[in-house]
RNA sequence: GGUCGGGUAACUCAGCGGUAGAGUGGCGCCCUUACAAGGCGCAGGUCGCAUGUUCGAAUCAUGUCCCGACCA
C-alpha cells in the first residue's frame, strides 16, 4: 500500500463494481420480506450540471440510504430528472439562435423534436455526475418527468382534479414574463428589494376644466391604461371632486373620480391614486369593486399595444420615458423624486414581471392544503429541523390558487380541447377528436403546457408506477424520507404532500429533512457572475488555478469575481476525492441555513481519509503473517488498552447511530472522525505497538484481534459517509469466512453487538493518558529532546491507580519515553525541591510525580505559576458558588456534591502546586 | 410591514440552564519504520449590547443594534 491514499482511481473502480454487481437495486421479489426504506431523489433539472447544492443533497441522501441498506432494509433510492420547462426551452432556443432560427421558424412539433434530440445528446449528464459523488441510486428505475408513464400520470392527475372541480380556467391578473412570454406562478416571481427608482408626479386635468388632480406613479406608462382616479371618501381636501371626471391627456377617455377607502391612503403622496385595473393587483381588485373597465396596454412581448394610442409599438421602458416627456410637453408633469421600491422579477429570465390580465388554468389549493396541514400538525409527517413547520403552516394557511398553465412549448400539454361550435371544454385522458358537448369534430387542443412543478408534485408515486397499482407502488409507497433544500419547501415539498394525500390517500413520506444552502466561504451565494462557484467535480478530481479562472471567465464572471477567485484559490484544488467532499458537507449542522463551504475544511477531511488509510496500512502490516482475522464477534480482551478501545468504539457507534437516525449527520460523522483520529490513531495504535512487540503470546493475540475488529467495524460505520475509501480498505482486511462481497452490503455495526462498554477500562486508561500527557508537556516545555532519558518519580496512595500504572508501565514508558520509578516515600513529593535536583513536577488526580534533571528553574516556575493561576480562578469560582447559601439549598444535590468534590480536588492540587513552587 | 434565523477564539462553525468546544490558522519542538496530507506541546474568547428570571445564563424572557432569508 502506498503512503498516500489517492482517491481518484479507487473511487471510480469501486463505483463501477457496485453498480455492475447490482447492489443499488431494490428488490420486488415477493419472497423478499425485508422492511423497505425508500427515498425519492429531488429530481435535478435536465439542463443542470452538478453544483454544490446537488452534491450536498446527494451526500445526505446517500448516507441515509446506505445506512438503511446496511441495516438490512430493502432500500430504494429513486433517481430521475426533471424536464424543467422554461430552462430547457431557453437552452434549445439559444442553440437555434446560433443557427439564425427561432422556435417559430421550426414550428411546435419540430421544436419539440429538437428538444428531445438535445435531451438525448446532452441532457441529464448530471446523472453521471451524481455517480461521481458515490450516489447509490437504483439507476434501473431512472425516471424523466416527460417519460411516457410520467405523461400518463400527469394526465390522470389533471383530469381527476378537473373532474373534482379542483382545476378550473379563469381570467385574472397574472404574472407575465415578457421575455419567456409565459405566465408564472406567484412562487416563480422574486421580489428584488430596495431598488432605487423614481416616483413621478403628473396632473390629470378635470374634465370640467376647473383644475386638476396630481397623482404619483413609478410606472408612468401605465397611465395609458388608467380607468379611474381614486380618492379617500373622507378626505376633506377633495370633497369637491366627488362625482367628477378627469380627462385623459393622450387617449380620448373620460376617467371617473371614485371613492375608495381600501386603496387610498390619504397620508401617502397627494392622496390621489391613479387606477390601472389591468396592470396592478391592487388596482385590479379596486376595479372589481367599482366595475371599472380593464384596459390592457401591453402586447405579450412587453411592447405597448393599440390601447396605448400614440405610444403604440414602443417597448414598455421606452414607453415610460416617452410618456414622461410628453406629459412634460403638455405641462402636466409635476416633478419626480427618488423612490426605494421592490421590483418583481422572473426567477427564470430575470426580467421585470408585468401584471397582466389573462385566461389561465388554476388549481384550487385550499381543499388540497387542509389535509397537508393536518398531516404535519398531527405528526404523520415530521419536519426536521422543526423550525420549518411554522413556515410550512404559514404558507399553506395563506395559500392562493396555483396558476398551472404556461405558454411554453416544452412541457406536459394541457389535456383540454376547445370547440369551435360550442362553449364546451373537453378534458380527457385520451386525445380527444370530438367535442364532448356538441359532438362536433372541429376542436383544438389548448396550446399551453403545465407548470413543471405540477409533474414534480406527483414524483413520489408517479415514479413507482401510479396510476397503475404496481408492485413497486404497493411496496415502496409511502416513502420514508424526503431530503432537500429548504428553498423548495413550497415549490415542491408542500405540493408533493398535497398531491400524495389527494391521489394516494396517504402521505408521500413520513419525514421531511431540510438542509441549508451551500455558499462560498464568505457566506455569499455562489453565482457565476461572482466567480465564486466551487464545482464539486473540481474538488473531487482537482483543477489548476488557471483552469478555475478559465472556467469562471467562460461562465461570465465579473472582474471582481475573477479577482476573488484568483486570490482565494491561487493554486486551484488538488484531487480531494468524493469521500473528503462528502465528509465535509456532512460536518455542517443541518440546523444552519447556510453551509459556508471552506476548501480548508475539505482539505482537513482529505487528510482524515489519508489518516484512515495509514492507520489501516499499519494494522494490515501488523496482521500480515498472523492468522488473526476480523471477526463478527466482538473480542473479549483482558488488556486495558484493548478493553478501552472497544469501550470507546461503543461510544462512537452509539453517537453515530443516534446521529444518523436523528438526521444529525454532523454529529454522527464527527463522532467517527474523532474516534478514528483522536482515540484509535493517537492512542490505541500507539499503545498497540508495545503490546504487539511484547512477545506475550496471549497479549499479542488479543491485541491483533481487537485491532482487526475495531478497524473493520469502524470502516463499516464510516461506509455510508465515505463509501469508496472504506471499501478500498475493507477489501484488504482479512475477514471471517462468508463475509459479504462488499462493505456496502455488509451489516451496519451496532454498539451493543460490535463493541463493549467498559467504564472501568475508560477510567483506568484516563489515568494512563494523563500520566503520558503530563510527561509530554514537561518534555515540550523544557525542550527535552526525546533521546534524553526521563526518569519519573511518582507516587499515589490510590491502590487502583497504583496497580493501573504498574501494569501499564511498559506502555507508558514507550509512549512518553520515560522511566517510571515508584516513590514509596510520599513525603519526598511533598517537597520535591529538597529531594530532586532541578525537578519538574506534575499533579494528576491522585497521582504526583517529579521529573528530575530537566528544568530551568525559571521556566518551571513560570509554568507552575501559570497552572496555579488557572487553578485559582477555577477554585475561586467553585468556592464562591459553595459559599452562596442559596446555591447549597436550592441547587440539585448532585450538582452541589459535584461542586464540593471539585473544590476539594482543586484545593488539594493548589496546595501541592504551591508546595512545588516553594521548593523550587 | 410581517415571520423566521443568525451575531461564540484570527477564520468557518458546534454547544443552547450547571467550571467555554472543534476544524482551520498562529507559535515552539520533532523527517520517532502507519501517516510531514504527520507527531508532540502551547497560546487565543468579559459567547452583539442592555435589562430581567434563576442559587446559577453563551444557553431562558424582554428590549435594542447589526446581518441574512422568506413572505406580503
Amino acid at each position: 500500500m502506498p503512503k498516500q491514499y489517492s482517491p481518484t482511481e479507487a473511487e471510480s473502480r469501486w463505483y463501477e463494481f457496485w453498480e455492475k454487481s447490482g447492489f443499488f437495486a431494490a428488490s420486488e421479489d415477493p419472497e423478499d420480506r425485508r422492511p423497505t426504506y425508500t427515498l425519492a431523489i429531488p429530481p435535478p433539472n435536465v439542463t443542470g450540471s452538478l453544483h454544490m447544492g446537488h452534491a450536498c443533497r446527494t451526500t445526505f441522501e446517500d448516507v441515509l440510504c446506505r445506512h438503511k441498506r446496511m441495516q438490512g432494509y430493502n432500500t430504494l433510492w429513486v433517481p430521475g430528472i426533471d424536464h424543467a420547462g422554461i430552462a430547457t426551452q431557453v437552452v434549445v432556443e439559444r442553440q437555434l439562435k446560433k443557427e439564425g432560427l427561432t422556435r417559430h421558424d421550426l414550428g411546435r412539433e419540430k421544436f419539440i423534436e429538437r428538444v428531445w434530440q438535445w435531451k438525448e445528446e446532452s441532457g441529464g449528464r448530471i446523472l453521471q455526475q451524481l455517480r461521481k459523488m458515490g450516489a447509490s441510486c437504483d439507476w434501473t428505475r431512472t425516471k424523466f418527468t416527460m417519460d411516457p408513464d410520467m405523461v400518463r400520470a400527469v394526465r390522470e392527475a389533471f383530469v381527476r382534479l378537473y373532474e373534482e372541480g379542483l382545476i378550473y380556467r379563469d381570467t385574472r391578473l397574472v404574472n407575465w414574463d415578457v421575455e419567456s412570454q409565459t405566465v408564472l406562478s406567484d412562487l416563480e416571481v422574486e421580489q428584488e428589494e430596495n431598488v432605487e427608482g423614481a416616483m413621478f408626479d403628473f396632473a390629470y386635468p378635470l374634465a370640467d376644466g376647473n383644475g386638476e388632480v396630481v397623482v404619483s406613479t413609478t410606472r408612468p406608462e401605465t397611465m395609458l391604461g388608467d380607468t379611474a382616479v381614486a380618492i379617500h371618501p373622507d378626505d376633506a381636501r377633495y370633497r369637491h371632486l366627488h362625482g367628477k371626471y378627469v380627462r385623459h391627456p393622450f387617449v380620448d377617455r373620460l376617467i371617473p373620480i371614485i371613492l375608495d377607502a381600501e386603496l387610498v391612503d390619504p397620508e401617502f403622496g397627494t392622496g390621489v391614486v391613479k387606477v390601472t385595473p389591468a396592470h396592478d393587483p391592487n388596482d385590479f381588485a379596486t376595479g372589481k369593486r367599482h366595475g371599472l373597465e380593464e384596459i390592457n396596454i401591453l402586447n405579450l412581448d412587453g411592447t405597448l399595444n393599440a390601447n396605448a394610442g400614440p405610444f403604440q409599438g414602443l417597448d414598455r421602458f421606452e414607453g415610460r420615458k416617452a410618456v414622461e416627456i410628453e406629459l412634460g410637453n403638455r405641462g402636466l408633469a409635476r416633478g419626480a423624486k427618488k423612490h426605494m421600491m421592490t421590483l418583481p422579477r422572473s426567477q427564470r429570465s430575470g426580467t421585470i414581471v408585468e401584471p397582466m390580465i389573462s385566461t389561465q388554468w388554476f388549481a384550487k389549493m385550499a381543499p388540497l392544503a387542509a389535509p397537508a396541514i393536518k398531516a404535519v400538525e398531527d405528526g404523520t409527517i415530521q419536519v426536521l429541523p422543526p423550525e420549518w413547520t411554522k413556515t410550512y403552516f404559514h404558507w399553506l394557511r395563506n395559500i392562493q390558487d396555483w396558476c398551472i398553465s404556461r405558454q411554453l412549448w416544452w412541457g406536459h400539454p394541457i389535456p383540454a380541447w376547445y370547440c369551435d361550435d360550442c362553449d364546451h371544454v373537453t378534458v380527457s385522458r385520451e386525445d380527444a377528436s370530438v367535442c364532448e358537448g356538441c359532438g362536433g369534430a372541429s376542436i383544438r387542443q389548448d396550446e399551453d403546457v403545465l407548470d413543471t412543478w405540477f409533474s414534480s408534485g406527483l414524483w413520489p408515486f408517479s415514479t413507482l408506477g401510479w396510476p397503475d397499482k404496481t408492485i413497486a407502488l404497493e411496496r415502496f409507497y409511502p416513502t420514508q424520507d424526503m431530503e432537500t433544500g429548504y428553498d423548495i419547501l413550497f415549490f415542491w415539498v408542500a405540493r408533493m404532500i398535497m398531491m400524495g394525500l389527494h391521489f394516494m390517500g396517504e402521505v408521500p413520506f413520513t419525514r421531511v429533512l431540510l438542509a441549508g444552502l451551500v455558499t462560498d466561504e464568505r457566506g455569499e451565494k455562489m453565482s457565476k457572475v461572482k466567480g465564486n462557484v466551487v464545482d464539486p467535480l473540481d474538488v473531487i478530481y482537482g483543477a489548476t488555478g488557471e483552469e478555475l479562472l478559465a472556467k469562471a471567465e467562460k461562465a461570465g464572471a465579473k472582474k471582481s469575481g475573477l479577482k476573488y477567485l484568483k486570490s482565494t484559490y491561487p493554486d486551484g484544488f488538488v484531487a480531494y476525492g468524493a469521500d473528503a467532499l462528502r465528509m465535509t458537507l456532512l460536518s455542517y449542522s443541518p440546523q444552519s441555513r447556510r453551509i459556508a463551504l471552506s476548501i480548508k475544511r475539505i482539505e482537513g477531511y482529505r487528510n482524515f481519509a489519508n489518516k484512515l488509510w495509514n492507520a489501516s496500512r499499519y494494522a494490515l502490516m501488523r496482521l500480515e503473517g498472523s492468522a488473526t482475522r476480523a471477526s463478527q464477534q466482538c473480542p473479549q480482551p483482558k488488556a486495558l488498552a484493548n478493553r478501552w478501545a472497544l469501550s470507546r468504539l461503543y461510544h462512537a457507534l452509539d453517537v453515530a447511530s443516534t446521529g444518523i437516525d436523528a438526521y444529525r449527520l454532523d454529529e454522527a460523522s464527527g463522532a467517527l472522525y474523532h474516534f478514528v483520529w483522536d482515540e484509535f490513531c493517537d492512542w490505541y495504535l500507539e499503545v498497540s505497538k508495545p503490546a504487539l512487540d511484547s512477545g506475550d503470546a496471549a497479549l499479542v493475540a488479543e491485541t491483533e484481534a481487537t485491532l482487526a475488529h475495531v478497524l473493520e467495524t469502524v470502516l463499516r460505520a464510516l461506509h455510508p459517509m465515505m463509501p469508496h475509501i472504506t471499501e478500498e480498505i475493507w477489501q484488504r482486511i482479512p475477514k471471517w469466512d462468508g463475509a459479504a462481497k462488499s462493505i456496502m452490503i455488509s451489516r451496519f455495526p451496532s454498539a451493543l453487538v460490535d463493541a463493549r462498554i467498559d467504564r472501568i477500562a475508560q477510567r483506568d486508561f484516563e489515568v494512563v493518558q494523563a500520566f503520558v500527557g503530563s510527561i509530554r508537556t514537561i518534555r515540550a516545555e523544557h525542550d527535552v529532546p526525546k533521546s534524553h532519558p526521563m526518569p519519573v518519580h511518582w507516587h499515589t496512595s490510590d491502590e487502583d491507580k497504583r496497580s493501573v500504572l504498574d501494569a501499564e508501565r511498559f506502555t507508558i514508558e514507550t509512549l512518553a519515553r520515560c522511566q517510571m520509578r515508584f516513590e514509596a516515600d510520599a513525603s519526598k513529593l511533598d517537597d520535591p525541591g529538597a529531594h530532586f535536583e532541578n525537578a519538574a513536577v506534575f499533579l494528576n488526580p491522585g497521582v504526583r510525580a517529579a521529573v528530575p534533571g530537566v528544568i530551568d528553574a525559571g521556566k518551571e516556575r513560570d509554568r507552575l505559576q501559570r497552572d496555579l493561576k488557572k487553578l485559582e480562578k477555577e477554585l475561586g469560582a467553585v468556592e464562591k458558588k459553595l459559599g452562596n447559601p442559596s446555591f447549597v439549598d436550592r441547587a440539585p444535590e448532585a450538582v452541589v456534591e459535584k461542586s464540593k468534590r471539585d473544590a476539594s480536588r482543586l484545593r488539594e492540587k493548589r496546595d501541592r502546586l504551591e508546595a512545588a513552587l516553594r521548593s523550587l
